[in-house]
RNA sequence: GCGCCCGUAGCUCAAUUGGAUAGAGCACCUGCCUUCUAAGCAGGGGGUUGUGGGUUCGAUUCCCGCCGGGCGCACCA
C-alpha cells in the first residue's frame, strides 16, 4: 500500500475516533520545504471549520490528530507534529528509509503498485490518425502522451488497453485512392485530392495505398517506441453491419428523427447545443454516426472507462459524443484529454502543415533530425493544455544541453560506478546506506516514486514524471560530487546499494516517458 | 458574437490540484577536474504569477470583468 494511502486511512480513523466526524478526500501532499517533513495534511483546518461551534480550537484539534497518528504510524514515521496551527507534518524514519532503499536496489520493478486493481477496465484511445498520409509532429504529441499515460496506468496496476482507431472508410479514403490512381494512370490529381510527394511514392507500388500508409504509420510508431494493444478498423464496423445496427437501436429508443432528408440525433436531450446529423440525406453516415457505433462497441467489449486523447481542433466534438454515449449506457465513464496544438517552426519561420497540399513535416523527419529520446522528452514534458511552438532547428541546437541528457547522464554515471565496483574489496564498516545528508534526501525521494506514477494516472498529466526525474537526478549529481562510492580501490557497500536503487528508479521513470537509459555516455 | 484552452524570471517550462519562503533548465557572471564519466558541482543577479475586483484562516490555483494568444462553432473528418 502506498504511504499516502496509509496516512490517509490512518487520519480518517483518528478523526472518526476522536471527533466523531467524517472528512472525505483527505489531502496528503508533499510540503514544499523539506524541513517540514515528507508528508503534510491540512485536514485539521477542515475539522476545525466543521467543529467551530463546539468550542474546539485549531491547535487542540491538530494535537489530538498528531497523537492518534503517532500511535498508528510508528513503524514508518519517526516524527509527527504540527506547525502554524493546522499543518500536520510527518517525517519518515531513517530505519524505514534504509530498509526501503535496500529493497529498491534489489527490485528493478520498483514503482509498481496495485493502486488501480479492481478499478475497472480502461480503454485508452489515441493518435487514431487518418490513413491518408504519414504521421506528423502533432500526432507525435498524442503518441508520446498517450503511451506514457498507458505505461503509468499499467505500472499502477490498472487493467488498461490501448487502441488506435483506423479511419479506413469514408470520403477522405476514397479521395486518397483516387489521387493515387490518377498518378498511376498519368492523369492530373483532382483539385480537392491529395498532392503530397508521398502520393507519387504510393503510385509506384501496386498495393492498396491505404494499406501502405498504415504500414508507414505503424513503422513510425514503432521507431517512436509507442505500442498499441489493438488496431481497430472503422471499415469493419460498416462491413459487419454494426453501424446500421446501432442506427436502428437509436431509432428504437426514439433518439433520432428525420428532417430535411437526414437523420438527426437528439443530443440536446443530453446537454448539447443542437441536434446532430448521424446519417446524411445521401444515405451515408457522418463521422459522428460511425463514432457512436464505435463507442458502443467499446462499451460492449466490457470497458468501464473510456479515455480519448484528442487535439484541440476537436474539442467541440466532445459534448455530442458524450451525449451519445450516455444515451447508450449511463455507467460508463467517458473522458477526453484535450491537447493543445503543436505549431511547427523552422528557424523562427512558421511551417504551415496541410496533408492535402502535401506541405507537412513528418514524424519520421523529426525523428531523424533530433532523435527519439529528445523528441519524446520534449513532447511529454509540457502540459497537454499548453500550446507548443516547436522549432525544429532550435530543438537540434539545444539538444546538447537538453535536460534529457541530464537524466541519462545520471543513469550512465551510476552504471559506471557499478561496473567499476565489481570484484573489488569492500570498505570495512561501510554497511550504512544513509550515511550522509545527501543520501537521506535521495532515499526520501525514492520512497515517493510509486506515488508519482499513481498521480500521473489520477491527473492524466505525464509531464510530472519529468519533474520528478529532474529532482532525483539533481540529488544524485549533488551526492556524486560530494561523496565517493569507490574510494582508493575499495567500495562503500551501503552507498553502492543507494546508487543502485537510484539507477533502478531512473530506469523505470525513463521507461514511463519512453526514453532510453544508457549504460554509457 | 458564443464556447473551450493558455498567459508565471530575458527564453522554454514546473509548482504534488486551495497551503507554509513561487522552483528547474537555457542564457549571463564567478569559482571547482592527480582517485567512481566536468553532458557534472558550488555560488550570484533576475518575479506586483497579463490586469482589475471577489470568495476565506490562506489564491499562480476557484468565481466575475477586461487585455493578449491558440482552437472550435458543417448533412467535413
Amino acid at each position: 500500500m502506498l504511504l499516502k494511502e496509509k496516512i490517509r486511512e490512518a487520519t480518517d480513523k483518528v478523526i472518526t475516533e476522536k471527533f466523531g466526524v467524517n472528512i472525505d478526500n483527505i489531502d496528503v501532499t508533499y510540503p514544499d520545504n523539506p524541513s517540514f517533513g515528507d508528508y503534510t495534511t491540512t485536514v485539521a483546518f477542515r475539522v476545525s471549520k466543521l467543529l467551530k461551534d463546539k468550542g474546539y480550537k485549531l491547535p487542540d484539534i491538530s494535537s489530538k490528530i498528531v497523537e492518534g497518528l503517532k500511535e498508528k504510524l510508528k513503524e514508518e514515521f519517526s516524527e509527527i507534529n504540527f506547525l502554524n496551527g493546522g499543518f500536520i507534518n510527518l517525517k519518515l524514519s531513517k530505519e524505514y528509509l534504509s530498509k526501503l532503499t535496500e529493497e529498491i536496489s534489489e527490485n528493478e520493478e520498483y514503482g509498481k503498485s496495485d493502486f488501480g486493481r479492481g478499478k475497472g477496465k480502461i480503454l485508452l484511445e489515441y493518435v487514431s490518425a487518418n490513413p491518408t498520409g504519414p504521421l506528423h509532429i502533432g500526432h507525435a504529441r498524442w503518441a508520446s502522451i498517450g503511451d506514457s499515460l498507458y505505461r503509468a496506468f499499467i505500472t499502477s496496476g490498472y487493467d488498461i488497453k490501448s487502441e488506435f482507431y483506423i479511419n479506413d472508410a469514408g470520403n477522405q479514403i476514397t479521395l486518397l485512392r483516387e489521387s493515387v490512381e490518377a498518378v498511376r494512370q498519368g492523369k492530373e490529381i483532382p483539385e480537392n485530392g491529395y498532392h503530397g510527394e508521398y502520393i507519387y511514392e504510393l503510385a509506384k507500388t501496386k498495393e492498396d495505398p491505404i494499406k501502405v500508409i498504415l504500414e508507414w504509420q505503424k513503422e513510425d510508431l514503432t521507431l517512436f517506441d509507442v505500442h498499441f494493444d489493438n488496431w481497430f478498423s472503422e471499415k469493419s464496423l460498416h462491413d459487419s453491419g454494426y453501424v446500421d445496427d446501432t442506427f436502428n437501436l437509436l431509432k428504437e429508443k426514439g433518439l433520432i428523427y428525420e428532417k430535411d432528408g437526414a437523420w438527426w440525433f437528439k443530443s440536446t436531450l443530453f446537454g448539447d447545443d443542437k441536434d446532430r446529423v448521424v446519417k446524411r440525406s445521401n444515405g451515408e453516415y457522418t463521422y459522428f454516426g460511425v463514432d457512436i457505433a464505435y463507442h458502443r462497441n467499446k462499451i460492449e467489449r466490457g470497458f468501464d472507462r473510456l479515455i480519448n486523447i484528442w487535439g484541440a481542433d476537436h474539442h467541440g466534438y466532445v459534448k455530442r459524443l458524450e451525449s451519445a454515449i450516455s444515451s447508450i449506457n449511463t455507467d460508463v465513464k467517458f473522458e477526453v484529454v484535450i491537447g493543445q496544438m503543436v505549431s511547427l517552426y523552422r528557424n523562427g519561420e512558421p511551417v504551415r502543415m496541410s496533408k492535402r497540399t502535401g506541405d507537412i513535416i513528418t514524424l519520421r523527419e523529426v525523428l531523424d533530425e533530433v532523435g527519439k529520446d529528445v523528441l519524446r522528452y520534449y513532447l511529454v514534458s509540457k502540459k497537454v493544455d499548453t500550446h507548443i511552438d516547436f522549432d525544429i532547428e532550435e530543438a537540434k541546437k539545444q539538444s546538447e544541453d537538453n535536460p534529457v541528457y541530464y537524466l541519462q547522464y545520471a543513469h550512465a554515471r551510476i552504471s559506471g560506478i557499478l561496473r567499476n565496483s565489481q570484484g573489488i574489496p569492500e570498505i570495512e564498516g561501510s554497511k550504512d546506506i544513509i550515511d550522509t545528508p545527501e543520501s537521506e534526501e535521495i532515499a526520501r525521494k525514492l520512497a515517493k516514486f510509486p506515488e508519482e506514477i499513481v498521480d500521473i494516472t489520477l491527473s492524466l498529466e505525464p509531464q510530472r514524471m519529468t519533474t520528478y526525474l529532474l529532482d532525483l537526478a539533481s540529488l544524485f549529481h549533488k551526492f556524486y560530487s560530494k561523496h565517493r562510492v569507490i574510494d582508493n580501490g575499495k567500495v562503500h557497500k551501503g552507498r553502492r546499494v543507494l546508487v543502485k536503487a537510484v539507477k533502478n528508479v531512473l530506469k523505470k521513470g525513463l521507461w514511463i516517458i519512453g526514453v532510453n537509459a544508457p549504460e554509457v555516455m
